[in-house]
RNA sequence: GGGUCGGUAGCUCAAUCGGUAGAGCAGCGCCCUUUUAAGGCGUUGGUUCCGGGUUCGAGUCCCGGCCGACCCA
């Protein structure tokens, strides 16, 4: 593919050369004493312990070397002398380059200086690397490079490998949280003939032996709410969606989310079901209620106090907090006048009434609130799939919750009146009507129990517990045009 | 989609006003029997993202393209 550079022309010649000695640079399997960090746990002078992982630096001290092996774990030295092991041994550990995997047995001892390290007796080479890793002291810092090759970023850089290892105690954690609650995960389709649930552009495929155009999820709400037609009454997923929309600093092409629904609950306790939920997780992942945000030189940035009782507010009188007592009895022409002139918002000619106020709820409200808000009692024009609230019926049963100007979950009373339903989806539809789920209507109407939902973007979530501050921080492997 | 910024050795970064493309790490050679960002001496390595243009001369200026970051839509 890329043209050969000497480095690697040079270790393509010690492979070969390991070869010609017989020795398969390719190993197969090598029985360990445990990770690094437990052969350090185990380390006792005198004893002899076996050890794997990546030669990450040698320092070359004559007829005596030391070499860093490194594991996800941790790091221990090991040591090599010709006296101890005979010449032919050194030989082939001039084969070695930094990156390559060995497995080691050494004795333990511990040098002047205080270092654990292991005093090699054999040695076993698993794998050649035929490139050079990244340099040891800065890391990769190319931004793309990092996203590219995601491997590289989690070797040398800590700060990186420690964001994926919170995503993955975030992930599991929220399970054992709600499973802990009785809820149980469920797996519901990816492939859908309509892409409902939520409104956004799909991705499209193709069944070819149906002979039909499938779409990717948009959201798992529709078939996990079929599932309380079908009498489970506590029941989420954790998995992926997909939107076929723009890429941004919150935006990822695909991405996880997390759904939870409980019958014959209503959205107040779904808030106080986040609000546990959040804590608990911050909690066990940053060890605090106080998250810090911190910069690429470890400077506090921002600190968000996650302790309870987080606000509660509800919509309209956020709005009239940051627009004027009087935002709701202006005329919708005063209202885009004052969106525009006062607060310097760009407000498109097409938007409807609602949607100017929603715009400047977004830009005065959302991106400004660090500290938890739950903002309650939203227009219904909003949300069509939840609950009319029984006092004002242009109101929905709903929250938002806002942290670090994010929206980080919503949470419903979700409908349950199939007509209603109906018609909520036929006014969202507009002229595309092919996009209505009978099926899902079907369902309901067979009856669904009144329940309570919520839905957490997880990539969210990780970045608020980690202090990311891009979406592409928290994804393993973020979507990438390719190279050329 | 628009604006701003960036792309130089395997990695991290320099390069003044347009005037011979450099350093550290890694590599290679030599020295050193407990070093740890080991050290000392020496040394290799470049399609300066790609393609045009201006110029005696372009990493640098201009135009177009590719990829990325940030902001806006």
């Amino acid at each position: 593919m890329d043209q050969e550079n000497e480095l690697i022309a040079l270790r393509r010649k010690k492979l070969d050369a390991l070869r010609a000695k017989g020795i398969e640079p390719f190993g197969s399997g090598f029985e360990v004493t445990g990770s690094i960090a437990e052969v350090r746990e185990k380390f006792k002078e005198g004893e002899t312990l076996r050890a794997a992982g990546r030669i990450t630096a040698h320092r070359d001290m004559g007829k005596s070397h030391f070499l860093d092996l490194r594991d996800a774990t941790g790091r221990i030295q090991i040591y090599i002398h010709a006296k101890e092991v005979g010449p032919e041994l050194v030989d082939l550990f001039r084969l070695l380059d930094l990156g390559d995997f060995i497995g080691v047995e050494g004795t333990c001892f511990v040098t002047k200086s205080g270092e654990p390290t292991l005093k090699v007796r054999t040695f076993q080479l698993l794998a050649k690397a035929l490139r050079p890793l990244p340099e040891k002291w800065h890391g990769l810092q190319d931004i793309e490079a990092r996203y590219r090759q995601r491997y590289l970023d989690l070797l040398t850089n800590e700060r990186s490998r420690a964001v994926f290892e919170k995503r993955i105690s975030i992930v599991r954690e929220t399970r054992r949280f709600l499973e802990e609650r009785g809820f149980v995960e469920v797996e519901t389709p990816i492939l859908q003939t309509i892409a409902g649930g939520a409104a956004a552009e799909p991705f499209i495929t193709h069944h070819k032996a149906l002979g039909i155009d499938l779409y990717l999820r948009i959201a798992l709400e529709l078939y996990l709410k079929r599932l309380l037609v079908g009498g489970f009454t506590k029941v989420f997923e954790i998995n992926r969606n997909f939107r076929n929309e723009g890429i941004s600093r919150k935006h990822n092409p695909e991405f996880t989310m997390l759904e939870a629904y409980w019958a014959y609950a209503d959205w107040e306790k779904m808030a106080n079901l986040v609000e546990e939920l959040i804590c608990y997780l911050a909690e066990k992942i940053c060890g605090s209620l106080t998250v810090d945000h911190r910069d690429s030189e470890e400077n506090i940035i921002r600190t968000i106090n996650l302790k309870r009782p987080w606000r509660r507010a509800r919509y309209r009188d956020v709005l009239r907090e940051v627009a004027g007592k009087d935002w709701f009895e202006l005329s919708p022409e005063q209202r885009r006048d004052r969106a525009t002139n006062e607060f310097k918002l760009e407000i498109l000619p097409q938007l409807a009434d609602f949607e100017v106020t929603q715009h400047v709820f977004e830009k005065l409200v959302e991106e400004k609130t660090i500290d938890p808000l739950f903002v309650t009692h939203c227009p219904k024009e909003l949300v069509p799939l939840a609950k009319q609230n029984t006092a004002d019926d242009s109101l929905v049963d709903v929250f938002e919750l806002i942290i670090n100007g994010t929206e980080i979950a919503p949470g419903y009373s979700e409908l349950n009146d199939p007509l209603l339903q109906r018609q909520r989806l036929i006014e969202q539809a507009g002229e595309e009507r092919q996009k209505i789920d009978e099926e899902f209507l079907l369902a309901l109407e067979h009856g669904m129990p009144p329940a309570g939902g919520i839905g957490i973007g997880m990539d969210r979530l990780t970045m608020l517990l980690t202090g990311a501050e891009s979406i592409r921080d928290v994804i393993l492997f973020p979507l990438l045009r390719p190279k050329k």
